[in-house]
DNA sequence: TACTCGATCTCGGGT
DNA sequence: ACCCGAGGTCGAGTA
């Protein structure tokens, strides 16, 4: 067990305590008296972290001012204004326009963290790589179409269209990928590409091409004239 | 530090070790070994944290099947099949159609956690708070409409509509309300609900209510004869 | 259980 | 710095 530092903080450190927290900036929350675990990382994001679930139930985004006070006039300040009763240890995280503070009562169990690596996950199949696989099978897609041209990330005033096919009449084949299943809010997405090709006069077909897609965004598709293409991962490659 | 238990998982625990890190389900990722805070929490989710940003790098979600495996069949088979090198321990979170494998070298800082409370942050501002604001003063934000009838969360086939007034001429004013800012997504679900009533031959108006509008937004919106309603919290109130 | 949608969304990429 | 879009979104509410 570490000793506890004071003042502003620079080193990433966790603490499962009793506490209560106050919160106020996009919006305002308060979490009831408990024990919780309170992790700061060295990029000075703060979490406070519930008994239940991936998310925690308060936090400060990365880049934060974080303060452990636990005397003196700006303590003092703070617990009579945001809580009943004087704390042991007051706890602060400020960002522009947010602040979090923190009540720390008792059962204080305090770990600092050396070394923490910094990387990201890498992710194996992406939405890119569906779309690639789609580029690499065309002819199985799109059996029929006489392609002129086929390019990706098209952009739109309305976004950048995953697949866009023009055929040798000039008619343009808008085509959404979603790596997993699609849903309303891409057919509406897809339906605005179309709307944007119309309006400059240009005849559009549009598609949707996922391995799976919801019972709404089905009925929607079948409303709005919108092509279902069922693209499943191929099992052989990756 | 305590004990390091084995087998099947039931109790909340936090890991700082030199670990590695496999995902295999909804999509598939790597984690490079490095040092990170594994944590276990009493619903049985787990997180690996890295040390930037409030989000895991890796997670499964509440009521996996964990396990801590350090010998045994079981634990050959996994090492062999994922890492290179032989790991200290194994821990292990499966769902449904997901699996988390966790490989923990070195520098094992074990701890444990009783009593973890489960409570919920109380919010203060919410898309509610706005809508029943919106409602309070109808007249303000309304003023040239003769109401026959306002209501809440109208269900349509492409979901709830905030707020619905029916005027006096049986025309329906359709209100789509953010607590923050309207984006397109917002504008495109209030275009879905005008559809839909335009398309069983009633009148339909559409509003897009919000204290903010994106640029993008407003675009959309004046293009698609949306009208922009700006509704500000009040402060006074709250 | 499956689906939809809001969120103190978070986070990444572009301008 | 702001804006926009994606996410293994997460988690809540509803059918």
């Amino acid at each position: 067990m570490t000793l506890i530092p004071q003042g502003r903080i620079t080193q990433p450190f966790s603490m499962y305590c009793e506490c209560e927290v106050v919160y106020d900036g996009r919006a305002c929350s308060t979490l009831e008296r408990g024990n919780y675990l309170i992790l700061c990382k060295p990029d000075l994001c703060i979490a406070i972290h519930g008994s239940n679930f991936i998310k925690p139930l308060n936090y400060q985004n990365p880049k934060s001012s974080i303060y452990i006070l636990n005397a003196g006039q700006e303590f003092d300040d703070i617990w009579t204004n945001l809580f009943d009763k004087k704390p042991k240890l007051i706890v602060k995280a400020v960002n522009k326009k947010e602040s979090l503070t923190i009540a720390v009562y008792t059962r204080i169990n305090y770990n600092s963290f050396e070394n923490w690596t910094n990387a990201k996950i890498k992710l194996i199949k992406s939405e890119r790589d569906l779309v690639n696989q789609i580029l690499s099978n065309l002819s199985t897609y799109f059996p029929s179409i006489n392609m002129a041209s086929v390019d990706t990330e098209i952009p739109t005033p309305y976004g950048n269209i995953d697949i866009l096919i023009i055929d040798q009449n000039n008619i343009y084949h808008i085509v959404e990928v979603k790596r997993k299943i699609m849903s309303v809010a891409g057919c509406g997405q897809l339906a605005r590409y179309g709307v944007h090709y119309k309006s400059i006069g240009i005849q559009a077909i549009e598609y949707l091409a996922a391995p799976l897609i919801s019972k709404n965004a089905l009925i929607y598709a079948d409303r709005n004239n919108q092509q279902w293409i069922q693209a499943t991962f191929d099992e052989t490659t990756s």
